[in-house]
DNA sequence: GGCGCTATTGGACGAAGGGCCAACTCGACA
DNA sequence: TGTCGAGTTGGCCCTTCGTCCAATAGCGCC
């Protein structure tokens, strides 16, 4: 399930793009006011954001910032019936996925928020892939973490136990455990999957 | 050196901008005619593309799907006199730099040009480290490329000699010469070149 | 004091990787 | 016909890796 949140102060739009956008399908949540829509938002619900330019008080574009500054990263989707060129744009370099203009055309919404799901459920995927490697990576001892930057980085057990002052006996056993710990079996893996969570660039 | 071509039919603008950006050390070139600037364009010059939205027949915008078609990975910036929100956002999304409003702001434009020069020169570096490795992997007989897929896909010289019909002395040989090709010494190495190349994903 | 976690190390053994030397086959090319 | 590149294989030897069994030591916590 794919949720619209829809924040317009007027009444109307809301209720008329609410209306549009549940017979295609998608959940939606209306909001009259920014604030109404950051209180209690949950960033873990898959959607996307249709935000009204000029709101009273807290616009759009500070309400896209307020997202982003909140580690949100909800795909936005600008509607606005009296903006500018250098908003828009700079909306766009925000990262908005599309910035519209009143009356919206039904048709270029329905696409916008079809890329803003696209956008939407390959960013939810590289987080949760990540996530399930950091994870992965805290269940590690300080020494098996260790190990595991010094193996990614191409050493060989000896110059590791070399680099960790120890033996190459003990690199063996924290790094078997390692391997085991982050479900790896091969060193291409582990280097893959290092490769994702940006160890040793 | 980096190079700012400016395209507008405009001349006074065209002096303007030219005499701006020379003073900031930039070289400049030039065009009143998207086809003048089209013909013989060198894209390997490091540089941006400064183009004027509304010019006849031609405008920025079909300049910039050009450039893109003929695989230029050119910054654009645009500068208009005329343009709207639609056009703006449609610009941005094709990856535009900016899109700016005249009178153009010296700010803004430099601005605009700084952050065109990073992307320019980021992406010309990580072109050329794919050029490089893909040349590289050019130099590999083709049963070295079979054997490179299936290490980085960590598998042992045994199992790629079965799936090769092979055996695994004959793997072992092809394996060293392929590592010696492409210039590495450790599997670690030998995946983080693949994946740039883009090799089993 | 005992328990659990972490880090450490040893011996041993089999599997796998890698280098060196040598050789053979086959198709392309001069 | 002879040479060359590519692919193939063999033997030999050393290094490296992975795993099993076993054991010691420090540290924080109940």
């Amino acid at each position: 399930m794919f949720t619209v949140f829809i924040v317009d102060d007027d009444a109307g739009v809301l209720k008329a793009l609410s209306r549009l956008l549940r017979t295609r399908g998608y959940d939606v949540r209306s909001f009259t006011s920014p604030q109404a829509f950051l209180a209690d938002h949950d960033a873990s619900i898959p959607g996307c954001a249709v935000l009204d330019l000029a709101m009273p008080g807290f616009d759009g574009i500070a309400l896209q910032r307020a997202l982003t500054a909140r580690g949100s990263s909800r795909p936005v989707i600008f509607v606005t019936g009296k903006g500018n060129i250098p908003t828009s744009v700079h909306a766009m370099k925000a990262g908005a996925v599309d910035f519209l203009t009143k009356p919206v055309n039904a048709r270029d919404l329905l696409g916008a928020i079809a890329r803003a799901e696209e956008r939407d459920t390959a960013s939810r995927q590289t987080q949760a892939e990540l996530a399930s490697i950091e994870a992965k990576i805290m269940t590690l001892t300080p020494r098996e973490r260790e190990v595991l930057s010094h193996v990614v980085a191409g050493q060989l057990n000896k110059q590791i136990a070399g680099d960790l002052g120890t033996v190459e006996k003990t690199i063996k056993v924290h790094r078997s455990r390692m391997m085991e710990k982050l479900g790896v079996r091969t060193v291409a893996d582990l280097v893959r999957m290092a490769e994702k969570a940006g160890i040793s660039q």
